[in-house]
RNA sequence: CGCGGGGUGGAGCAGCCUGGUAGCUCGUCAGGCUCAUAACCUGAAGGUCAGAGGUUCAAAUCCUCUCCCCGCAACCA
C-alpha cells in the first residue's frame, strides 16, 4: 500500500564543521533508507539532506574570515559533502537554502501566506544589543544588560513580519493528540504536548531588516526584509521535492514525509512551526518527526566550550565507516542519549564484531577450505537444531522489519545478532571436527551450508548498517566457491597504543 | 512549587505504557572444545530493581511523598 518512503535529515547549519551529532542523524537516516529500498525498491526511497545557509551567524563568520556568505558556505558545504561520502551516505539528493530552487519556493510560499494574511506587519520592539547584534527580552536583558557581554542594551523599535502560529495552536494539540506517531518517541510528543497546554504560542517573527542582516531571502512583498532562517530552512522538505502550481496548490510525488529525522534539540521547531506552516500553506503534516537524543562526550555534553567535540573522520579513521556506523546504531536504543567514548567502541568491535561476526564468518571460512576445497556445498535436511536456526533465518527478516519500523537501530542489530550467537553456538554442539573423522560427509555438508545460509542471511540484514562489510562478506561467500581473506575485524588490543 | 529525563547485580543498559518466576552486553571465576581472530560453548558467583508509604491475591512495573544525578528554558544532531 505505502509504496514510497520519503525521509530526511535536518538542514545542518553551516556555521561550522559537522561532529559526531550530524554524522548520528544522518547514519541513521541512510540506514533507514538502505533498509527501505531492500524494501520496497530502489525507485521507491528518497533519502534528503542538505544545508541550511542563510542567517546572521553565517555572515559573521563569513566576515570573520573576510569570505562572501556564499563563498563561505561553500567551504562548509564541500566538507559536509565530504564527509557524507566517507560515510557512504546514499542521500538521493541534497539541498542547499541558497539554490535558487529553494529561494524561488520560499519566496512563493511567504506570498501564498501573505495574501492569505497569516502575515502581518507589525511593529517590533525589544533591547537591542549593537556588538552582539542580538536582541533581548524584557527579562533577559536584566538591569538593561546584554546577558552575552554585560554591555548596555538599547531599545530598539522596528517593523517586521509575523506568522500567525498563535491562531493554529488549538489546531496543533488536536492534531498531536489524534495522531499518537506524529511525534516519536512518547517522550517527546508528551514534552510537545505539556508545552502547548502550559504556553500561549506567540506570533513567529519571520523576517529580519536588510539592513541589520542582508544574508537571507528577500520578501517580495517587502524587499528590505528578509525571511528569517528557521522559516526558510524547514521549507526544504518541500521546496526540494515538489512545487506550487497557478493557484498556490502543492504537489509532490513524495510529500508528505513518511520521516523526519532530528535531535531532540531542534524539537520545536518541526513539531511546533513546522506543522502549523504546513496547515497554514493547505499542505498535509509529514507522517512522522522522530526526535533522537544526544551523545554525551565521557559524561558531558559535547560543546565547544568545553573542546571536546568529536570530529567523525578522526573516528573513521580510527576504527573504520563501518565500525563507527555500527557503534552508534547498536549501542543505545534509538530516542534517548548515549555515552560516546573510544573504550566503548573498542569494546562494541572486541565483542560483537571481532568475537561474534568476523569469528564466525572465518571459522566457516576455514571449515569449507578444509573440507570442501573452498566448494560451497549444498545441503539436505538439518537435524533439529538446525531447523531451528532454518526457522530463525526465515523469521529474521521480518523482526528486523518491525524494530526498523520503529525505528529501534539496536533492537534490528540485536535480532539479527541473536542469529550468529545461534550459529556459533551450532557449530560447538555438532562438532564439525567429530563428523570429518568419521566421514558423516552428509551430516557435514548440510552443517556447513546450513552456517552459509546464516552468514548470507546476516551480510543482508547488516547491509543497512554496514554497506561495505556486507558486500566484502558477500564477495567472501557469495558465490559457489569461497574468496578467503584475512579476518574481517581484527581484534583490537586494549593494552597496545 | 518553571519543564523534562534518570536512579535496576562490579560497569553500561533493557524491562515499566498493557502488574504475575528480574533479563541483556561487558567484566570476574570455574570448566569444555579446537574449525576459529587468546576467539567459541557451558556453568557459577553477584541485585531487598534509590528510600518510605499506599492500591492489589500479586509491584521494578500503578498511585503519593522524600532524597540524589542530569539536561532544557525558543536557532547546538
Amino acid at each position: 500500500m505505502n509504496k514510497k518512503f520519503y525521509i530526511t535529515t535536518p538542514l545542518y547549519y553551516v556555521n561550522a564543521s559537522p561532529h559526531i551529532g550530524h554524522s548520528y542523524t544522518t547514519i541513521a537516516a541512510d540506514a533507514l533508507a538502505r533498509h527501505m529500498r531492500s524494501a520496497i525498491g530502489d525507485d521507491n526511497v528518497w533519502l534528503l539532506t542538505g544545508t541550511d545557509e542563510h542567517g546572521q551567524k553565517i555572515q559573521r563568520a563569513a566576515e570573520a574570515q573576510k569570505l562572501e556568505p556564499g563563498q563561505f558556505a561553500d567551504k562548509t558545504v564541500s566538507i559536509f559533502k565530504g564527509l557524507w561520502k566517507e560515510l557512504n551516505i546514499s542521500y538521493n539528493d541534497f539541498i542547499r537554502t541558497t539554490e535558487e530552487r529553494h529561494t524561488g519556493f520560499v519566496k512563493r510560499a511567504l506570498e501564498i501566506l501573505h495574501n492569505k494574511g497569516d502575515i502581518y506587519e507589525a511593529k517590533y520592539e525589544g533591547w537591542y544589543c549593537t556588538p552582539c547584534e542580538t536582541f533581548w527580552t524584557e527579562k533577559q536583558a536584566e538591569e538593561g544588560l546584554c546577558p552575552d557581554c554585560k554591555r548596555p542594551v538599547e531599545k530598539i523599535t522596528e517593523t517586521n513580519y509575523f506568522f500567525k502560529l498563535s491562531q493554529y495552536q488549538d489546531w496543533l494539540a488536536g492534531y498531536i493528540k489524534g495522531h499518537p506517531d506524529f511525534i516519536l518517541p512518547d517522550i517527546r510528543r508528551n514534552e510537545v504536548l505539556s508545552f502547548l497546554e502550559l504556553n500561549k504560542l506567540t506570533d513567529l517573527c519571520i523576517s529580519r531588516p536588510k539592513e541589520r542582516m542582508s544574508w537571507g531571502i528577500p520578501l517580495s512583498f517587502s524587499p528590505q526584509h528578509v525571511t528569517y532562517v528557521w522559516f526558510d530552512a524547514l521549507i526544504n522538505y518541500i521546496s526540494a521535492v515538489g512545487s506550487f502550481d497557478a493557484d498556490g496548490k502543492y504537489s509532490s510525488r513524495w510529500w508528505p514525509a513518511d520521516l523526519h529525522l532530528i535531535g531532540k534539540d531542534i524539537l520545536r521547531q518541526h513539531a511546533v512551526y513546522w506543522p502549523i506552516m504546513l496547515k497554514a500553506l493547505g499542505i498535509e503534516p509529514p507522517k512522522s518527526i522522530f526526535a533522537h537524543g544526544w551523545w554525551m562526550i565521557d559524561e558531558n555534553k559535547m560543546s565547544k566550550s568545553r573542546g571536546n567535540v568529536v570530529n567523525p573522520i578522526d573516528m573513521v579513521n580510527k576504527f573504520g565507516i563501518d565500525v563507527y556506523r555500527y557503534f552508534l546504531l547498536r549501542d543505545i536504543p534509538f530516542g534517548g542519549d548515549g555515552n560516546f567514548s573510544e573504550e566503548a567502541i573498542i569494546k562494541r568491535f572486541n565483542s560483537d564484531l571481532a568475537n561474534d561476526l568476523g569469528n564466525l564468518i572465518y571459522r566457516t571460512l576455514t571449515m569449507i577450505e578444509k573440507y570442501f576445497q573452498g566448494e560451497i556445498p549444498e545441503r539436505g535436511a538439518p537435524d533439529e537444531q538446525g531447523r531451528k536456526i532454518e526457522d530463525k533465518i526465515k523469521s529474521l527478516s521480518e523482526e528486523v522489519s518491525l524494530a526498523m519500523a520503529i525505528p529501534n537501530f539496536s533492537f534490528a542489530l540485536e535480532h539479527t545478532w541473536i542469529l550468529i550467537g545461534m550459529a556459533n553456538k551450532y557449530i560447538e554442539d555438532t562438532k564439525p571436527w567429530n563428523l570429518a573423522k568419521e566421514n558423516k560427509a552428509d551430516e557435514l555438508k548440510t552443517f556447513i551450508r546450513l552456517l552459509v545460509d546464516v552468514i548470507r542471511e546476516v551480510a543482508g540484514q547488516i547491509a543497512p548498517f554496514m554497506p561495505k562489510t556486507a558486500a566484502l562478506i558477500r564477495e567472501q561467500i557469495g558465490s559457489d566457491k569461497i574468496k578467503k581473506g584475512n579476518p574481517l575485524f581484527p581484534r583490537i588490543d586494549k593494552t597496545a597504543p
